[in-house]
DNA sequence: AGCACGCCGACT
DNA sequence: GTCGGCGTGCTC
């Protein structure tokens, strides 16, 4: 017999199968896919079994399987196919999205070294009279006082050291090792759960309609997590299995806490900053039937459960759920996949969905459900203030209104959030003398001050060099930083109002569980303001919350994306959505220097539906998604000539083979010219229907123009 | 990916 | 004359 092997590399020559005979000693236990160990070439690799058959062809010699690794573990039927539907509808190498699918222990990777855990129990040898063993080594005392709690009862062999040793060597006590799981801590939320009759009305239109996708839009406050939890009961009910996406786990411990509480042990979590061997082991734990639910961020979707009754997809409008690495899969298509293989249903969730979903959603195409009220039954109080005001009175960063209700706020000892989605000192640094700009010398970008670190740094690539006011080209001591980020403000905030101050960015949540930490302090109260980036504006409920301050919009809302308007929309509408969702009622003040832009006018008046007619009308009049779908292809290369060579002709081979229904724009130089020291050019399509475009781009690769990279359905 | 084979430039 | 640059081709 023969399996035929795909092995771990992801080159696009080892895009196939290779065939290997399956020696007799491994031919009972092997199956369709296995991980296995094969000779090839001068070394060793490992692959994943795809098929076992026996044509063979007799100008080849086959070479023997090694060993099968991990022989309890194999990508099911349903995974195999899911990582062939990746492969051909993202056009990158199959292995790749078996590898993606999977914890590092179990990639086809011969270097892996996480092992299972075990320990070691121990208790008494029943033949062996101990009382008399304890009369003739009086003596001992470390002994005895061992033996006389094993007397009572068993124990974990880590319990007494190394000098419980010699008591099993002796035969006196007799040891048994058996596997463990390691244990995950998750904060478990253990709260009734009440439902609203508009939250119990969603639940029973999801459960007693015959649609597969549903989008629930509920404004933030609405209480979707209810929903979920309901749903996800029902799901139980049905002795069926269940995945809940959300952006990043490590952003909404408040919710993960609340599944936990209802669901415990079966629930699996998959944290970000889990261990590799605490993955491997929640892997196998439902692998193994343990668990009925997966919790997790986007890579939680390939959860191998069986009979899955039901996905949901929170904050589904988040850019996290699409890979920016290879392969570049969007974990809402994989949920619709799997939804389809298993009959699950897919429940996306959002306060603020991406246009393309709501108008699918207005089109039919999901089931559109919609929470109103917020169960507080309160809004928000909304303010802009014009900025360009603010300037003439020398306001450049705080504005009258927004410094008289931080200080109203604060005297009355509640806690205010303040959202710049900047972080670092200085947004950058420029010689006062000269006017030379501090830039990367990898990337095309300018380099950003951190106090805390003194140091400058790319935020692209993670250089950095020790800080220094003397300009590297006059030499003069003249080097400034500008721009504001969020250490400034928070520098200047204990300044202005001497109090505590709570900076929440990448930079102060870099280590394991110190989001977790600053969120349950200023939950606490510890602080009285909470500076951050967008990673305060999801999932948190704070009750002592009662302003919110917006400070620089502005900036987002000039990222050239044609998403921009949407995504600021977005960042707003959530982090205004952290205040008055208990009994406090809650202001926002938005800081613009554009106070008449519809994307805060429709903000200001929670109207989402007005919104999004204006985008829809902009989108309609460039061509852009939903009206269109988009395919991004990247040309990078070491060299600014060589890069755009290479881009020009991908564009004449694109021209050559796609008709006039596909639009092909650029090449162009990319956003950041440089990255990496790679040159980047950009080649757009805009299509309508993708069956021919799969086609062609799939030839593209084949013919080989090199570092060609195809983004189908980019984030940007 | 890793390795062998192979064809042209500069050097103990 | 040889050492070694990396372009190309192959691995069941």
């Amino acid at each position: 017999m023969l399996a035929s092997v795909l092995i771990q590399y992801s080159v696009k020559s080892l895009n196939k199968e290779f065939d290997y005979l399956i020696p007799n000693n491994l031919i009972k236990r092997i199956r369709i896919g296995n991980k296995v160990i094969v000779p090839f070439g001068s070394s060793k690799v490992e692959g994943f079994v795809l098929n076992i058959h026996d044509n063979i062809d007799k100008s080849l010699e086959y070479r023997e399987i090694i060993e099968i690794e991990e022989s309890d573990f194999y990508l099911n039927d349903e995974l195999l196919k899911l990582g062939k539907y990746m492969s051909d509808s993202l056009l990158c190498n199959l292995i790749s999205c078996y590898q993606v699918m999977l914890p590092k222990a179990l990639k086809a990777s011969l270097k892996t070294n996480i092992n299972r855990k075990y320990e070691t129990k121990v208790y008494l040898n029943k033949n062996i009279d101990v009382d008399k063993y304890i009369f003739e080594n009086k003596r001992n005392k470390r002994e005895i006082e061992i033996l006389n709690i094993l007397k009572e009862r068993e124990c974990l062999k880590k319990e007494f050291g190394s000098s419980i040793n010699r008591l099993i060597e002796k035969g006196i006590v007799v040891s048994e090792t058996y596997e463990v799981n390691r244990e995950v801590q998750v904060d478990e939320d253990k709260r009734n759960i009440y439902l609203t009759d508009e939250q119990k009305n969603a639940v029973k239109e999801i459960q007693n309609s015959n649609d597969n996708k549903f989008l629930l839009y509920g404004v933030t406050g609405s209480g979707k997590t209810e929903v979920y939890i309901e749903l996800l009961k029902n799901v139980l009910k049905e002795n069926k299995t269940g995945i809940v996406l959300v952006p990043e786990i490590s952003l909404t411990p408040q919710i993960v806490a609340r599944f936990k509480g209802v669901f415990g042990d079966k629930i699996a979590v998959f944290h970000s900053s889990l261990s590799e061997g605490e993955k491997y082991d929640e892997y196998r734990r439902i692998m193994n039937n343990e668990v009925s639910f997966v919790v997790g961020a986007r890579s939680a979707i390939f959860a191998p459960l069986k009979n899955i009754g039901l996905i949901i997809i929170d904050e589904c409008q988040s850019n996290t759920y699409k890979q920016e690495s290879t392969p570049k899969y969007n974990a809402i298509d994989i949920a619709f996949k799997r939804s389809e293989y298993n009959n699950a249903k897919v429940v996306l969730g959002s306060a603020t969905p991406l246009l393309e979903q709501y108008a699918r959603a207005k089109k039919g195409v999901f089931h559109l459900i919609k929470l109103g009220n917020r169960i507080s039954g309160k809004f928000p109080s909304f303010e802009i203030v014009d900025m360009n005001k603010e300037t003439k009175k020398h306001n450049y960063i705080i504005s009258d209104k927004l410094d008289a209700e931080i200080s109203g706020s604060l005297s009355r000892n509640e806690q205010v959030i303040l959202l710049l989605n900047r972080r670092g000192y200085s947004t950058f640094l420029s010689c006062s003398n000269c006017g030379y700009v501090y830039k990367c010398p990898n990337c095309d970008i300018s380099l950003i001050y951190h106090k805390s670190s003194n140091s400058y740094s790319c935020h692209y690539c993670g250089y950095r060099v020790a800080s220094s006011s003397i300009c590297p080209k006059c030499h003069e001591e003249a080097i400034k930083d500008l721009g504001l980020g969020t250490e400034k403000l928070e520098s200047l905030l204990l300044k202005k109002y001497n109090t505590k101050v709570l900076r929440m960015d990448a930079d102060t949540t870099s280590t394991k569980n110190a989001h977790r930490k600053l969120i349950n302090e200023f939950s606490s109260h510890k602080y009285n303001i909470l500076v951050g980036t967008q990673m305060i504006s999801k999932g948190l409920n704070f009750e002592n919350v009662s302003l919110v301050g917006i400070i620089n919009p502005d900036a987002s809302l000039s990222i050239p994306d044609f998403r921009s308007s949407e995504r600021t929309y977005e960042l707003l509408s959530q982090t205004s959505g952290r205040v008055g969702r208990f009994d406090l009622p809650g202001k926002v003040i938005i800081q613009t220097y554009n106070p008449n832009n519809y994307v805060y006018q429709n903000v200001v008046k929670n109207d989402f539906e007005s919104f999004f007619n204006y985008e829809m009308n902009i989108r309609h009049k460039l061509m852009y998604p939903p009206y269109f779908y988009i395919c991004s292809i990247l040309i990078t290369s070491s060299t600014f000539e060589e890069a755009s060579k290479g881009s020009i002709k991908v564009k004449e081979y694109l021209d050559k083979h796609l008709d006039e229904n596909y639009i092909i724009l650029g090449p162009s130089v990319s956003s950041i010219v440089r990255l990496n020291n790679k040159y980047r050019f950009n080649i757009m399509i805009k299509y309508k229907d993708n069956a021919k475009l799969l086609k062609v781009l799939k030839e593209l690769n084949d013919i080989n123009i090199k570092n060609v990279n195809i983004d189908i359905n980019p984030n940007i």
